[in-house]
DNA sequence: TTATAAAGTTTACGTTGTAAATAGATCGTC
DNA sequence: GACGATCTATTTACAACGTAAACTTTATAA
């Protein structure tokens, strides 16, 4: 018996440059105007050698959100991290969404692109998804124990989100003055 | 010369049925999954007979959004007909919003689904979607001019718009609690 | 009745996602 | 080094889709 090659990282470096190229296609094409051959040919292989490294476009596309959404819940971790105040923690997670979504605003589209598999088919996505949410959850929670804000930390939160959303959407179509993104 | 039929009302009628059934296909299926073949065995004609009545898919896709649109702003038209009080108007546009989710589940969820062609390319479309989001904007501008709210009216209007879909949403999914998607 | 043009169907084509067949490379063993 | 096994990658193949084009049917104006 013999086998042959493919390391963990030379893996991983595909699926990374694959995942990259990918997060721009769907961006800019939308799900179905990304196509793998299309993929294939910026990364200069066949077209069916990315079938090697994803089982097929769903899990690319899910890969691809994974990705973004990790990149998202770090910028979260690392802008609240040692943070006491609540509301500092709130003003802090607020400009680190803004930022997040003004520098890679290919992969906050996407984290919004909603074509939902059934849940449970990718946990990993779910779980970034819902670590992406947890430090609002956490630092609206703490507000509402400190009294600095009222009601149900839970549906707080999720409005601070959509609200947040709304005004990062409206800014990135374009739609809204400059210059008061910044504030709650 | 001569020519043959087809009266407004035929034609409308046709449309109607085939946005109807698109309507619930889309929303169960998604984009993708709504195939112009599965719609015109839905309706009992031939493959290509949609084709007569609509453009193309995209066409059609933005011509059930146009409706689930127009039934929306209708809906939030009577609801705040004839109402002065800035107070009233804005709990009854919640109450009506909320309502019309529940009852056209697939029409609410067309109308977030984005695909977003080109601006411009469907003025019908747009200009639904505008006059869906203009009560609440009245509303909201009704209650600052009254102070009853403060803020910039738009971005109020906004805001409150992303919190109630937040809401919707959550609730659709499953996700809330019941009991609570009434209030403000 | 008959010519005409629209309505509707059938056929055909290019593109997609992806399965299957094939070729090529790399390794353990002799 | 030669061999064969096994993995990687390409090529080929196919079904389903959107839709263009050819064709057939139908209903009216003349």
């Amino acid at each position: 018996m013999a086998r042959a090659v493919l390391t963990a990282e030379e893996l991983g470096a595909f699926r990374g440059r694959a995942v990259a190229a990918a997060t721009r296609l769907f961006a800019e094409r939308g799900y179905r105007g990304m196509t793998l051959r299309s993929l294939a040919k910026e990364l200069g292989v066949s077209p069916m050698t990315p079938y090697r490294y994803f089982e097929n476009k769903e899990e690319l596309f899910a890969m691809v959100r994974t990705a973004a959404f990790r990149r998202f819940a770090d910028a979260q971790r690392d802008a609240v991290g040692g943070i006491e105040d609540p509301e500092d923690a709130l003003r802090v997670l607020g400009r680190a969404y803004v930022s997040f979504a003004l520098d890679e605003p290919d992969a906050y589209h996407i984290m919004f692109e909603l074509l939902q598999a059934p849940a449970g088919t990718y946990p990993e996505l779910e779980a970034e998804q819902a670590r992406a949410f947890s430090y609002l959850h956490a630092a609206v929670k703490a507000s509402v124990e400190a009294g600095f804000l009222e009601g149900e930390s839970l549906a707080r939160a999720h409005y601070l989100w959509a609200q947040i959303h709304g005004l990062v959407s409206l800014h990135l179509a374009g739609k809204l003055v400059m210059g008061c993104s910044l504030d709650e």
